[in-house]
RNA sequence: GCUGGCGUAGCUCAAUCGGUAGAGCAGCUGAUUUGUAAUCAGCAGGUUGCGGGUUCGAGUCCCAUCGCCAGCUCCA
């Protein structure tokens, strides 16, 4: 007879509780039962006991809290919707379920489209099988016998899961709730009674095995807490965040548009979007000026012969623009390396000039696909901070360890947390072994170098190069690669780029392709979406607005305006006859970072009376005093 | 591009069975001269995204197109 032991989420041990005997739960799969012992016990805590028994191990409690007891939870709640999904349309194909970052989803195929209706009816079926407190079982299996049993209902997606699995694996797991079975790893809650709170949110399209030339399944999402408060409390950061989306603080405060009339994924940037703009493009300059780099400046088109020769009219042209004059061909760009590789070799080059790094705030047009168009994040025309290194070998550790330094600083500056990936060779891919492999181990090497922590992402990188990826959260924690580092052995090949070693021989440059922020539009928009519009002072488009009280401090408030205009400050008059919580109210919304108070009081001192934008008043002070705060929460950044 | 949903005033939304488009905010004008998140009154604002069709009659139904939203695929 086995013996089972109970794991705790803390590692600590406890023999089974009292009143269970093993030999009765290996008889009667009673899980139900010692679950609920367990978690009496032990305090909300779940077990797969079904997969401890099977694989011969002991019960490794999981708390529901914990992110891999979410994860369990979430999973399970999947299964539990396509067992209702299947009770109520019969017909419908299961495909997967699993848990994903804030809930799970699950992929079938029926004959009809399901709607928010449906969505409720598969709700209420789940509550009545989560009543029915039915326990989730797991069974071994010969990979035989399971595919037997999934054509013999009919679910050929399950079938060619099984099918495909790898010749190694001879015996699956199917996990049994109800009347339903599904063909899973686990691990699962012990019992359907155990989800507590959990919503469907929506229907969406999403092709089988991710593959767009595949069927087009039907994905239902949905998410799942251990209690009704953290559900709602999700539901409410969602709602939140909503208020965040850039599209729409672009408009509230005035900062760009994407018109239907001029085009779709074309921006058009307002006055105080386009400051915002040009304030971090003169950081971007300055930074770059800092460290090594040569502003340089290409045309916008260039002839159609050159992308030729670059690969881009092979690889690209169904993303590119084309313009024809006096029977000339152009494509205009839609990336900025040509003409840098036109400056390399407008002269001969030696050992000891390089590495050069050619920086360009680049702007580039590239058809993108209608559907992924998304305000700033993903448009049609817009501007990388791009740089191209070309450097020896040798020099490839310390470039790329640089470049991920002033990837972190501009992060640090702009306050922002990242996720970084390193991606690797794809199938369809150019290029040597031997350059992939200096390529992705100088990448990886310069990542831990720096004590960088990293995800490896197989298979993800460019079909000249590896490529290193920082990634960014948006409001609604869609993640948006920003910086990257690409490889490239391919290009400096084509346009035969050389430098003069000191053995006089000719030899070949690697190239680098690096963008900081990545596109200045983008970045925006994760901006905006991370302040939620309130940007830090020396970022914000307006810095300080005048309220004066009454009519008659009109000629005190233009006096200030005037100092402030002088210093250097964003500054904006507001001198209407409203009332002054009226304009407090406005410039709030508009999220200026102070609004400065102009009344008798300040008229008969000389002096001007801060509020911030978080509501709090500074007190009267001179004007001078301002100026100097506001330099000073500027300072470190200008 | 694909699947599904949606386009009504600058913005947020209403308009019952297909019966002839309405409100709040913003805007303009006037009154008011005001001390830390909305003063009052009046006025104006629309080819219901664009184009066809069905109907005595279309914001509403059908087709096509442009655009938007969610997701998928792709990507900075």
């Amino acid at each position: 007879m086995k013996e089972i032991k109970i794991v705790l989420p803390d590692g600590s041990e406890r023999a089974c509780p009292e009143g269970i005997s093993v030999r009765e739960v290996l008889s009667s799969w009673d899980q139900k039962t010692l679950a609920a012992t367990v978690a009496a016990r032990f305090n909300k805590s779940l077990v797969d006991l079904s997969r401890s028994l099977t694989e011969g191990g002991n019960l490794e409690l999981v708390d529901v809290s914990s992110r891999e007891g979410m994860e369990i939870l979430r999973h399970s709640i999947s299964h539990v919707m396509a067992q209702a999904v299947q009770d109520l349309f019969p017909g419908v194909l299961v495909s997967i379920g699993p848990a994903i970052e804030d809930g799970f989803y699950y992929d079938f195929e029926y004959k009809d489209t399901f709607t928010l209706e449906d969505l409720e009816k598969i709700e209420n079926r789940m509550q009545e099988i989560v009543k029915a407190d039915h326990p989730f079982v797991r069974e071994e299996v010969s990979r035989e016998e399971a595919i037997a049993f999934f054509q013999g209902k009919g679910e050929s997606y399950k079938v060619e899961l099984l099918k495909d699995l790898p010749e190694e694996v001879k015996t699956v797991s199917l996990y049994k709730q109800g009347g339903y079975t599904d063909l899973c790893r686990g691990p699962h809650i012990p019992s359907t009674a155990m989800i507590r709170a959990f919503k469907l949110l929506n229907v969406a399209g999403a092709y089988w095995r991710g593959d767009e030339r595949n069927k087009m399944l039907q994905r239902i999402y949905g998410t799942g807490f251990a209690s009704e408060k953290d559900l709602e409390d999700y539901l409410k950061i969602i709602e939140e965040a909503k208020k965040r989306d850039h599209r729409k603080l672009g408009r509230d405060l005035d900062l760009f548009q994407v018109s239907e009339e001029a085009g779709a994924g074309l921006i058009i940037f307002h006055p105080k979007g386009t400051i915002l703009r040009t304030l971090i493009e003169d950081w971007e300059k300055k930074e770059h000026l800092k460290r090594g780099y040569d502003m340089v400046m290409g045309p916008q088109i260039l002839k159609v012969d050159l992308w030729k020769k670059s690969g881009h009219f092979d690889h690209y042209r169904e993303n590119m623009y084309f313009t024809e004059v006096e029977s000339q061909s152009y494509g205009i760009k839609p990336m900025n390396c040509l003409s840098h590789m036109l400056i390399y070799k407008s002269k001969m080059r030696s050992y000891r000039d390089l590495p050069l790094r050619y920086f360009e705030l680049g702007t580039v047009h590239r058809h993108e696909k209608t559907g992924v168009l998304h305000g700033l994040l993903r448009a049609r025309q817009f501007t990388q901070d791009d740089a191209h290194i070309l450097c020896t070998p040798e020099q490839l550790n310390s470039e790329i360890r640089a470049i991920a330094d002033f990837v972190g600083y501009a992060m640090k500056i702009f306050g922002f947390d990242y996720e970084v990936e390193l991606s690797t060779r794809p199938k369809d891919s150019i290029g040597t072994d031997e350059d992939w492999e200096l390529a992705t181990s100088a990448l990886e090497g310069a990542l831990k170098d720096n004590s960088m922590t990293y995800d490896i992402n197989e298979g993800d990188g460019a079909f000249y190069g590896p490529k290193i990826d920082f990634k960014l959260k948006d409001a609604l924690k869609r993640k948006w690669q920003c910086a990257t580092i690409q490889c490239d052995f391919t290009l400096p090949e084509r346009f035969d780029l050389t430098y003069v070693g000191p053995d006089g021989e000719k030899h070949r440059p690697v190239m680098l392709h690096r963008v900081i922020l990545g596109a200045i539009e983008r970045f925006m928009g994760v901006l905006i979406e991370h302040y939620g519009g309130a940007f830090p002072v020396w970022l914000a488009p307006v810095q300080a607005v005048l309220l004066t009280v009454t009519d008659r401090h009109i000629p005190y408030g233009e006096a200030v305006y005037s100092q402030l205009m002088d210093a250097g400050i964003r500054v904006e008059k507001d001198f209407r006859n409203e009332k002054l919580g009226y304009k407090i109210r406005e410039a709030q919304t508009q999220k200026v970072p102070y609004m400065l108070v102009i009344g008798d009081k300040e008229m008969a001192s000389g002096q001007v009376a801060p509020r911030e934008r978080g509501g709090d008043n500074l007190g009267a002070m001179p004007v001078s005093s301002f100026i100097a705060l506001v330099q000073e929460k500027c300072g470190q950044y200008q």
